[in-house]
RNA sequence: GGUCCGUUCAUCUAAGGGUUAGGAUACAAGAUUUUCAUUCUUGUCAUAGGGGUUCGAAUCCCCUACGGACUACCA
């Protein structure tokens, strides 16, 4: 028996930015590709026109590639969704509107063989259909026993349909959803789930207004298509599983029908629901993963590149929302994930999404990064803010900082001081560390610094440590108030190192510019 | 409303019939430090409820409750 190629496939609708429950999506079936040698396509599922939004299918290109999560198949040389076949993307276009003219056959062979019919209702008159069921109380459902109250080509005599299919422009192909009969499904990550199909509708396959598809067929007729071995997507699909099966079943492709995952959503941190745009701005975290301008409303959307976040902490936290190795390890390398992925430990329960852990991953990133991997980082907000300073000197605060830091957006904060003398004193180490003997002796202290030669971190520290000793001061007075002259707060590292860093002349000038 | 999916600390999760129900985040306390942070130690906190099955249930079954998704000529 041959293992089929595992193929597995992202297919986003460009209708707004990807979503970190859809970046997760794609992770998922990246690491799937990955760990079983298989190809991950990216296909853009743009068959609903009406909904198209400009910039989106280049954006969620864009967000992949942050996130290291790249397509081996979809994309050509230059970063575009392919147009063209080639050796690299054999199934092109990869654009289901480009793909247009491909699904009308798929649709009439299924109204040969009985499968689907053609239905001439007009926009009104369903609405109407809806509004009267609504007016009962109940919910209008397109299905056997409406089919034969219509005007459809189970209806009507076979010349009016002809005469109509040539007349009529809003056409539609419906799926003849069979009568009372359990569908019975596999989901690798649920089980089995069987459903009986008189509580389902007969969906829309194919309209002739726009001479597109609707997502159902497109998605089967692509992944038969494209070979696709195993659908990984979101639980929002699960409802419409059994028709996808009665699909590959009405068209005899059940040999190479995929095996499908449906992924638990990602949950909002508070209260109830799916994880939606709002909850970012409404509790103060992205929830996409770089930022986006709407090209309607103008409306901006903070992103997780922008926020400061390394996108391996990124794809770490994401990859154990819904999934776990197993063991105590939560740090991980994309290339870890990748030999220790499986859908099996896939937990099917959804995930509320949690910030504050969020946080913490990217602080663990960023412990891993070398001194001079942040500071280049850290030099691009330096240059803002007009200083010029040696890529050895700032790579050297970066050494002092990063341990305190979670995100390189923090280290101005916690390092002004390397760069600029103290404006202003915080209050409360004022308070706490500054009495009218404490200026004396800081005049004191600049004299004692004046004389150390070479201007060390040992050095400072001993002559210090004998000045404090042999006068019977304080330790912790000194080294306070000391500390407020340079830093302006308590706070930071050695207080000796830094002074060495900062050199005898600005250490100096720092202490006699109290009055 | 109907259909389907789900339910272990506040949150992410481990435990595949036998554990004092483990870890992480967050929170709190203590230790360390010249300060802040780090680090270390410790602590608080969970099997939704009710029935079964079993010598034994977080784990298997049923019911209830709660949560979620879907219910478009959207994806």
């Amino acid at each position: 028996m041959t293992v089929r190629k595992v193929r597995v496939r992202f297919a986003p609708s460009p209708t707004g930015p990807l979503h970190i429950g859809g970046v997760r999506t794609a992770l998922f079936n990246y690491l799937f590709a990955r760990r079983h040698g298989g190809d991950f396509i990216i296909r853009i599922e743009d068959t609903d026109s009406g909904r198209f939004v400009p910039g989106a299918e280049a954006y969620i290109i864009k967000a992949l590639a942050w996130c290291n999560i790249l397509p081996s198949e979809g994309l050509t040389a230059d970063g575009k969704i392919a147009e063209q076949p080639d050796a690299r993307n054999p199934h092109a276009p990869y654009r289901q509107s480009q793909r247009k003219a491909l699904y009308r056959q798929y649709a009439e062979q299924l109204v040969e063989s009985g499968h689907a019919y053609y239905a001439f209702d007009t926009p009104e008159a369903l609405n109407a259909l809806r509004k009267e069921a609504e007016e009962k109380k109940e919910t209008f459902t397109y299905n056997c026993k409406v089919r034969t109250q219509r005007p459809t080509s189970l209806t009507l005599p076979a010349g009016e349909v002809a005469a109509r299919l040539q007349q009529d422009t809003h056409w539609v192909v419906r799926f003849k959803m069979p009568e009372n009969r359990d569908v019975r499904m596999h989901d690798l990550i649920r089980g089995e789930v069987t459903v009986n199909t008189s509580t389902l509708d007969d969906k829309v396959l194919w309209k002739a207004a726009d001479g597109l598809p609707t997502y159902h067929l497109a998605n089967i007729v692509d992944d038969r298509l494209m070979d696709i071995s195993h659908v990984i997507r979101g639980e929002e699909w699960l409802p419409s599983l059994p028709l996808h099966y009665l699909l590959y079943e009405a068209f005899g492709w059940t040999d190479t029908q995929p095996e499908f995952a449906h992924l638990s959503l990602l949950l909002k941190p508070d209260g109830k629901g799916k994880l939606s745009k709002r909850d970012g701005d409404r509790l103060g975290f992205p929830v996409f993963p770089l930022a986006w301008k709407d090209p309607l409303s103008g409306e901006l959307s903070r992103g997780y590149r922008e926020d400061g976040y390394f996108p391996e902490a990124f794809i770490n936290l994401l990859a154990l929302l819904g999934w776990n190795p197993g063991t105590e390890q939560e740090l991980f390398s994309l290339n870890e994930l990748v030999n220790l992925f499986g859908l099996d430990r896939v937990i099917k329960s959804g995930a509320k999404f949690n910030p504050d852990k969020a946080k913490w991953f990217n602080q663990q990133v960023l412990r891993t990064k070398s001194n001079e991997e942040l500071a280049q980082l850290y030099q691009v907000e330096l240059r803002e803010r007009g200083i010029t300073a040696a890529d050895d000197y700032v790579t050297q605060v970066c050494g002092f900082i990063k341990e305190r830091a979670t995100f390189v957006g923090d280290f101005w904060e916690l390092s002004a001081y390397f760069f600029t003398a103290p404006t202003a004193y915080d209050e409360k180490a004022v308070k706490k560390y500054w009495n009218p003997k404490t200026l004396p002796l800081m005049k004191v202290l600049a004299t004692v610094l004046a004389a150390i030669e070479p201007f060390t971190k040992e050095n400072i520290a001993h002559a210090v440590h004998e000045w404090i000793a042999s006068n019977s001061l304080n330790m912790g007075a000194i080294m306070n108030a000391f500390r407020l002259c340079i830093v302006g707060a308590s706070k930071g590292p050695d207080l000796f190192e830094i002074a060495a860093l900062l050199k005898k002349e600005e250490i100096l000038r720092r202490i006699n510019s109290i009055i």
